[in-house]
DNA sequence: CGAAGCGTATCATATAATAATACTTGATAT
DNA sequence: ATATCAAGTATTATTATATGATACGCTTCG
């Protein structure tokens, strides 16, 4: 169809992992139809590419349903992932020591384009489960992370971010309005951290603070979400803050080795 | 080269596949000849399909080094696959009470052919990296979750098993003894349970109990992991046992909802 | 019982992947 | 400085390989 650059590019393959992007929340479970929908691809194509996925192991398949589900591969895959990021294993026991200190859910968050992705998650209370689930991708200028993150950048970055970053609506009070997003990023600015209430889900306060790399920008930010019904800003402020604070300042990269 | 079958198989996609599981604890970040070594394909393949790899955000390219590392993409891959995994929705909060009752981590294990792989891991002390990292596999019979699931199998499986799953040396300790495994499983065949020590790393204990399906046979396990430093097999069995049941107890599939 | 929906199998065709080769770049050593 | 080497990049002719249309068979449902 559509010609995709040159001969570099191996079309097939593109195609098969279309296949397994295709799978998300509510999509756990596809048939071959359901996939060449999703994916856009003809039946052909996806009767002969599932197979192939399935055969190396990638997609499971109910021999009765012959439906196709994700495989035990795709968390080996994070496995993988894992050894690769040098932040995250600078990180893990500090962030081990902040949920047990604190005793509320303790997240790194790492920033992916305009986007933040949850890296790693430290769940100490019960919680609604995207909330403990890693590789959760949501919009930067939602999330308290991605706040704190963006509040690092240069005044111009700072302000193409507000500007042109993606929003999407999660609850009622998600905030949709740019202005109110600048005030809430300003005073990130000013205190180093960032809060925000109500963006994903009703009633949970986010709190973050900037983990900022060699060159002043930050690139991850330590999260931490609490209930509303439990905490107040001011509470969080006085009880969370300072150690979450001192946990972000500790996962610096200044004291990264560096690679190889 | 080798023909793979028919002609519902289709190549190019499995040589990208195996590109992306070439990547491991040790190998976090490698060139284009390393892959080509690593996964026997030759230059020029190596070349288009790292290439479409990263084009498709599948792979990231270091642009000074020119090494390709696994990205993001991997980590919402992990994430859907968690939507897909019925078991885990059903035990994270169950885990999350159990972590924070004993203090201790606590793991969620399914059994992946004749290994077990971890799928949620709840770390509340400090310990190695490998401990806290989602996805790794492990050779079952080497893991207290692995035997604890295996003493759920008819006497002819579960013998199978003994004799025939693979086995490999971590610690000096590691049982390589199938004699030996064998005595272990009788064990947690009687008491319901499994124990080991030094299996991955020395100075750790392992307990696990499994979690049943409705066909009587476990497919996972929910295991904790101390330090031999601080707990002996006594009180781990007064004091962290009875609570580490009652959670692989109530994870139990009869409470599943039926798919669709 | 007929129809519809879906998974499976087959096959002729040309597209699209291949592998060999040559070019470029950058690092190291002489 | 210059040479050497290894690694990444680009090009191309060739054919194998992926394609997608079509047809078959099995369930499910009204």
């Amino acid at each position: 169809m559509e010609k995709k650059q040159n001969t570099l590019y191996v079309g097939s393959l593109a195609k098969g992992l279309r296949l397994l992007r295709v799978f998300d929340e509510s999509h756990t479970e596809l048939s071959l139809v359901a996939l060449a929908e999703r994916s856009g691809l003809d039946k052909s194509a996806v009767q002969r590419l599932a197979n192939t996925l399935h055969i190396e192991g990638m997609l499971d398949k109910d021999p009765v349903t012959r439906r196709f589900r994700p495989s035990h591969a795709w968390l080996e895959l994070a496995y993988a992932y894992y050894w690769s990021d040098q932040l995250v294993g600078q990180a893990i026991p500090k962030l081990i020591d902040l949920s047990q200190e604190i005793g509320e859910t303790v997240n790194l968050a790492e920033l992916s384009n305009d986007h933040i992705i949850y890296v790693s998650r430290l769940p100490c209370q019960r919680t609604y489960f995207a909330a403990t689930v890693i590789g959760r991708r949501l919009p930067a200028l939602s999330t308290s992370a991605g706040r704190a993150i963006i509040s690092t950048f240069s005044p111009e970055d700072r302000e193409e971010a507000i500007e042109t970053w993606p929003l999407k609506s999660f609850t009622a009070r998600t905030t949709l309005d740019r202005a109110t997003i600048r005030n809430s990023i300003n005073e990130a600015v000013q205190q180093g951290h960032a809060i925000s209430s109500d963006q994903m889900i009703l009633s949970e306060i986010g709190v973050a603070c900037p983990i900022i790399g060699p060159d002043g920008r930050a690139f991850a930010a330590v999260q931490c979400s609490v209930s509303a019904h439990t905490w107040t800003r001011e509470r969080i402020r006085a009880e969370i803050l300072p150690r979450l604070q001192d946990t972000a300042n500790a996962i610096s990269p200044s004291s990264q080795v560096h690679r190889r």
